[in-house]
DNA sequence: TATGGATTGGAATTATTATTTCATATTGCC
DNA sequence: GGCAATATGAAATAATAATTCCAATCCATA
């Protein structure tokens, strides 16, 4: 009689929507809850998941033997494995397109390769933004008069985009553009009651960085956007951020300086709201 | 004395790199093997993750303890939790992130909101994105003697950084910008050997549309990025790729629109470096 | 409705696991 | 090199959790 033991989650799953009918009622209640809160059966004790679902331990005990187990634990082991498949099938896909793309295997993998540097950037961004320099930097831009936007090359579609959406925001913005070569002029009209976002990566624009002094000697406050603290911006900065983004093919990522630009631009629009919420109240 | 405990898996692992360096050794030892295994700690009892780890039992707790927990099963409670919510998908946190950040809980919910939002565009474009396409469109971009790249407003940064690029790479290429109001001539100049890449996503830039429109009854091949079947460019385009961004806060995530845009233009440079050879050869 | 078998609840038992303790070793400092 | 402070190992202990057992209940069938 050796019963095939399920080992793996779906086959469980099967087995257990497949005798659904035939199990008696309170078996029948932990099988429901089972599939409902696959999670709680891998992290819970039998007394916990018992309560949760509303059966004694042993009936939970019973429906693992049922199942042909030998007890609740092994039964937990599938639940426990199929979190740990979930899980780590993430990193293993990023591994598996970097692998794909290295190959350099047509256009795909080209492709491939600027999404597992984006998901890369992303990932490492959300690990390391440091919460505090984040509510710094969007209190000092909440209270400027204007705020200026500072990038050029790589990073300029950056800054078009931070433009783009405090305007729509309704908050007063200067994207400092190298075109008409009057950049010197706009710098000019800043003020310390003014801010700056500066975003520049290494190799850093040489205008990019004399305009940031230029401006931070005026005394307006600089929140920059950068890749090291070795970098010529975080020097002139208030508040800095160190954004690492994966590069592929010669091209870096931009999703996590953009992800951060648009957290601290809505972010300047609530705390905008907040305040002038508050005046009136 | 209120040390504070780190209590999401992301303070934790912050707080042990902070500290590695003044731990003890043996210390020190478990605290690498956690961040290299964290499914381990998770699911593993105390003997037998000091086992894999080459420690005591007692050290482990130690760790926990020196981290501020009361023991090692509440350190194991941080990685437990870690499990469950990478576990859910991106789709739910999505979700989640969005009613936090309504509920007004904080920037970081923001900043954490717009990284769901690229990681969520990322994985859907990487799944759906249709080989032939893209191969369609790199050998029809590599053919052309000049490249036009029309976008505005939301997608002109995109546009200005496939500029970027194709420029990196020695492509010729022309940005249409709308800043001189130039925009009919210069899309007068456009023949049939050139080619465009335009972007433009609901609601479409009527200037977009417009100009789109007119350089293709000039026969100019274009190749859109779009977001719909139903989206005005996909008329006029001779390939088009649809591109769903999840958005955030009212922002679109441009991240796969980015990625896409990038493997475009390194798929012409590489294409392009071939071909030369070939005629040398 | 009586009867046997299956099912269930709850407490007792056993097992496993975390934690504590204490002796020993190591390290840093004078 | 000696001393104190700190760190480590190993086993004892406490705690927690899984499992078993048995009486009570339910249910189908005659």
């Amino acid at each position: 009689m050796d019963e095939q033991v399920p080992r793996d989650f779906e086959t469980l799953r099967a087995t257990i929507l497949d005798r659904r009918e035939t199990l008696p009622k309170r078996i029948a209640q932990i099988a429901a809850y089972a599939l409902d809160n696959p999670d709680d059966i891998a992290f819970g004790t039998a007394a916990s998941i018992a309560a949760s679902a509303g059966v004694q331990p042993s009936t939970l005990i019973r429906f693992a033997q049922q199942l042909g187990f030998d007890g609740f634990t092994s039964l937990q082991q599938v639940f426990r494995e199929r979190l740990r498949e979930r899980n780590s099938s993430y990193d293993e896909r990023l591994q598996a397109l970097r692998a794909k793309a290295e190959g350099g295997a047509g256009h795909r993998a080209i492709f491939d390769g600027f999404i597992a540097a984006a998901s890369t950037s992303l990932n490492d961004i959300s690990r390391t933004l440091d919460d505090a320099h984040l509510e710094e930097a969007i209190s000092l831009l909440a209270k400027a008069q204007t705020i200026y936007v500072l990038a050029k090359r790589r990073s300029y579609p950056v800054a078009s985009y931070i433009a783009y959406a405090l305007g729509k925001l309704k908050i007063r913005n200067q994207l400092i553009e190298s075109a008409a070569g009057l950049n010197a002029e706009m710098v000019g009209f800043a003020t310390p009651a003014d801010a700056v976002i500066a975003i520049s990566f290494s190799p850093y624009a040489p205008a990019t960085i004399e305009e940031a002094r230029a401006i931070s000697e005026q005394g307006v406050p600089i929140v920059a956007i950068t890749d090291s603290s070795f970098s010529p911006l975080a020097q002139f900065a208030r508040v800095w951020f160190e954004v690492a983004e994966a590069d592929f093919a010669g091209f870096r990522s931009l999703s996590a300086t953009m992800a951060l630009a648009m957290a601290l631009t809505v972010g300047v629009g609530e705390k905008r709201r907040d305040a002038s919420r508050k005046r009136k109240a």
